[in-house]
DNA sequence: CTGAAAGCGCTTACAG
DNA sequence: CTGAAAGCGCTTACAG
C-alpha cells in the first residue's frame, strides 16, 4: 500500500501539502491543489485510518452491544432493522459499526469497557431490554458517549424507545370500539420496563371507558409461542373467559391462537387476538395476526442520531419516543353477542 | 487515559520493558516482570490498540459485508445466527467484527474496498445469495483475504454453504416414503445457486424411486407468502394436482398452507407442505411446519474459520459443507389413498 | 536483562 | 503558499 509520502513524491508537494489538499484546508494554491488532487485519483490513493486514529485520539468506530439474555432477542428480525438504522446514521458520520454480542448484560458491559479500554471504539449503542444498571455501574471504570436502546432510569443515560405506551393504548380502544369488554392480557414475568408500558396504556385505555383490568385475567408468559398457548388457556379456562386477549408480545399471540384452535374456537368470531411487535410472522399466520408495529430502523437511526449529540458534546434531551402503529388485520373482530359455553365444542381434527 | 509512558514510570522501567511484559515476550527478569505486571494489574491499564494497529500494520477487524438485495435477507433470524458464529470464532483470534450493510452486492463490494483501502479491516467475510462475480471484480483492486457464505464459482474465493443437496433429498425421500408419488415444487426465478441445489436433491431422490420431477408441478415464486401462495393454487389447479408441495423456502411454504387453507384442504390429510430453512416461523404456523433446518451458527463459525486460515496464509480447501436436517413435523403425513376431486370442498369460514 | 532510538503513517503547529 | 520538524502511543531491533 502506498503512503502519504509515496503519494507526495509522485506529486512533488511535501507530505504535509498534501495532507491539506487530502483534509481540504485552506492555504494551499490553486493549481497546486489541482495537481496533488489529480495525482490522488490517479493512484486511488486512500489514507491508512490507522494512522489517523492514531492522532485524532478516536477511533471512528461505534459499538453496537447485544447482550441476548434467553436468546429471545435473537429470533427477533427487528433486531436487523435497528443495526441497519444505526448504519445509515453512522455512515454520514464516517463512523464504522462494530458488533459485539455477550450472553448476558454482565458479559457485555465487561465487553463494552474493554472495546472502551483499549480505545476500539468511541462509545457505544446499547440494546437493553432488561436492566441498564450493570453498564451505567460497568462504566463508571471508563466514562464513554453511551446509547440505550431500551428504558433507562431518568438521567442516568440517553435512551430510545417506542411507544409501548401508546401502542398499547391503541390496540386496547381498538378492542373496546369492537365491543369487547372483556379483555384478557397474556404478560410476562420478569416484566421488562416495555411491557409494564404497554400495561399502563392497556389500563389507560381501559380507564377511559370506564373499565378496569380484572386481575385474574392478566396470565403469565416468557415470551415464547408455547407459553402463549398455555397462557391463554388458562384465560380461556375461567369461568367468565375473555372475549379477547391481548398478548405483548407477538410470539405469544401465536400461541394463543394456537391455543384457541385446539378448543376449535374460532377468530375472531369467537375470540379475538392481538399482539404486539409485527414481527414477520405475524401477518403469515391464519387469520393474519392484528398487532402493534414499531420500526426498529427509526429506533437504531434515533439511538445513534444522539449517540453523535452526545459525542459533539451536546446533552440530547431523552428518552426519544419512536412511535408505534396498530395494524388491525383478521385476527381482531367485532364481540361476540354472548360469551358463555360457547368455548370447547369440538370440532374434526 | 494513561500512556506506556505514564505507567512505565510508575513501574520504575523503560517504555521498552514494560511493552516485553505486557506482549508475554522474554528476556525480562523474574522480579521486575513480577513488579511491571503488579502495576498494570494496578492501574488496569490496557495498551492502545490504535498504535499497535499502526506498528502491526493491521486492524484486527474483520469486515462483515451484507448485501440485502429485496430485503428479503432481513427478514430472515438466520442472519444473527450467522454473526454470532462469527464473533465466536474471531473473538478466539482477538479479532473484532464490524458490520456493513448495503442494498446491492456492488454497493457492498465497493463498500468493501473503501474498508480495506483505508485499512479499516484486514479482510471479510461476505454473505452472498446470488452472484459473487461482483466482489471477486471489485475486490481485485485491493487484495485481501474473504470468505463467501454462499456458492462461489470453484477456485475463485473460499466459501461455506449449507447442505442444500442433502437437505432436499432428505425431506424428498421424507415424502417419497409416506406415499407421495406426486410432488409439487415452488422455486423461484432468478433462482440463486441454492435453490439449484436444492432442485437436485429432489430430482436425486425421485430417481432413487424411479421416478422424475413433473415440470408441469414446478410453480415459481419470489420468495415471499403471497408468492408461495399463488404458486401453490397454480399447482392445485392442474388436472392431476399434486398430493405433497415442497417450497423451497419456509416462507412460501407458509403461504402454501394459506392455499390450502382457502380451498378447505386439510394438512396433512389432504395435501402435505414441506419447507426449507426451519425459520423461527415454521414450528409456530398450524399445523407446524416440516422442513428442513440449517445452522446459521456453524456457517458463520466455520466462514471465519476459513478466513483466519487465510489469513495466516494458508489456502484451505473449500469449500465447506454445512450439514442440514429434516425436521419432521405436522404439515407432512402419508398420502391420500386417492387424489381426485377431494379438492375444494367448502367449510364453514 | 535493560533502555535509548527509530519508526509505523499520518497531522499539526511552526518557520520560511 | 510551502515544507521541515515534532509527535500521536506503541513495538522492534540494537546497544550497553
Amino acid at each position: 500500500m502506498p503512503t502519504i509520502d509515496d503519494i507526495a513524491r509522485l506529486a512533488q508537494v511535501a507530505p504535509s501539502t498534501l495532507s491539506k489538499v487530502l483534509n481540504h484546508r485552506p492555504h494551499v494554491s490553486r493549481e497546486t491543489r489541482a495537481r496533488v488532487e489529480q495525482v490522488i485519483a490517479a493512484t486511488g490513493f486512500v489514507p491508512s485510518q490507522r494512522a489517523r486514529r492514531l492522532i485524532a485520539g478516536r477511533s471512528f468506530i461505534l459499538g453496537l452491544l447485544i447482550p441476548y439474555t434467553s436468546d429471545q432477542l435473537f429470533t427477533d428480525p427487528h433486531l436487523l432493522e435497528i443495526m441497519r438504522g444505526i448504519e445509515a446514521e453512522a455512515n454520514e458520520r464516517e463512523y464504522n459499526l462494530l458488533l459485539s454480542t455477550a450472553r448476558t448484560s454482565l458479559d457485555a458491559a465487561s465487553a463494552l469497557v474493554r472495546l472502551l479500554r483499549s480505545d476500539v471504539i468511541d462509545g457505544a449503542i446499547v440494546v437493553e431490554t432488561h436492566d441498564v444498571r450493570p453498564f451505567a455501574e460497568t462504566l463508571q471504570q471508563r466514562p464513554a458517549p453511551w446509547v440505550v436502546i431500551g428504558y433507562a432510569p431518568p438521567g442516568m443515560v440517553p435512551s430510545v424507545h417506542a411507544d409501548d405506551f401508546g401502542g398499547a393504548l391503541a390496540a386496547t380502544r381498538h378492542l373496546l370500539d369492537l365491543g369487547h369488554r372483556r379483555l384478557g392480557v397474556i404478560s410476562s414475568l420478569p416484566r421488562p420496563f416495555a411491557l409494564d408500558e404497554r400495561l399502563r396504556g392497556i389500563n389507560a385505555a381501559l380507564a377511559e371507558a370506564g373499565l378496569r383490568l380484572d386481575e385474574h385475567l392478566v396470565a403469565t408468559g416468557d415470551f415464547s409461542p408455547a407459553s402463549g398457548e398455555r397462557a391463554a388457556h388458562c384465560l380461556l379456562d375461567q369461568p367468565d373467559p375473555p372475549t379477547a386477549i391481548f398478548a405483548l408480545n407477538d410470539r405469544m399471540a401465536a400461541g394463543a391462537l394456537r391455543a384457541a384452535a385446539s378448543r376449535g374456537l374460532r377468530i375472531p368470531e369467537d375470540l379475538s387476538v392481538v399482539g404486539f411487535d409485527d414481527i414477520a410472522l405475524a401477518s403469515l399466520l391464519l387469520p393474519p395476526l392484528t398487532t402493534v408495529r414499531q420500526s426498529g430502523y427509526r429506533l437504531g437511526r434515533t439511538a445513534a442520531s444522539i449517540f453523535f449529540q452526545c459525542l459533539d458534546g451536546q446533552a440530547p434531551e431523552t428518552p426519544a419516543i419512536i412511535p408505534t402503529e396498530l395494524v388491525a388485520r383478521g385476527s381482531s373482530g367485532p364481540a361476540p353477542p354472548r360469551r358463555c359455553a360457547e368455548r370447547g365444542f369440538p370440532r374434526a381434527p
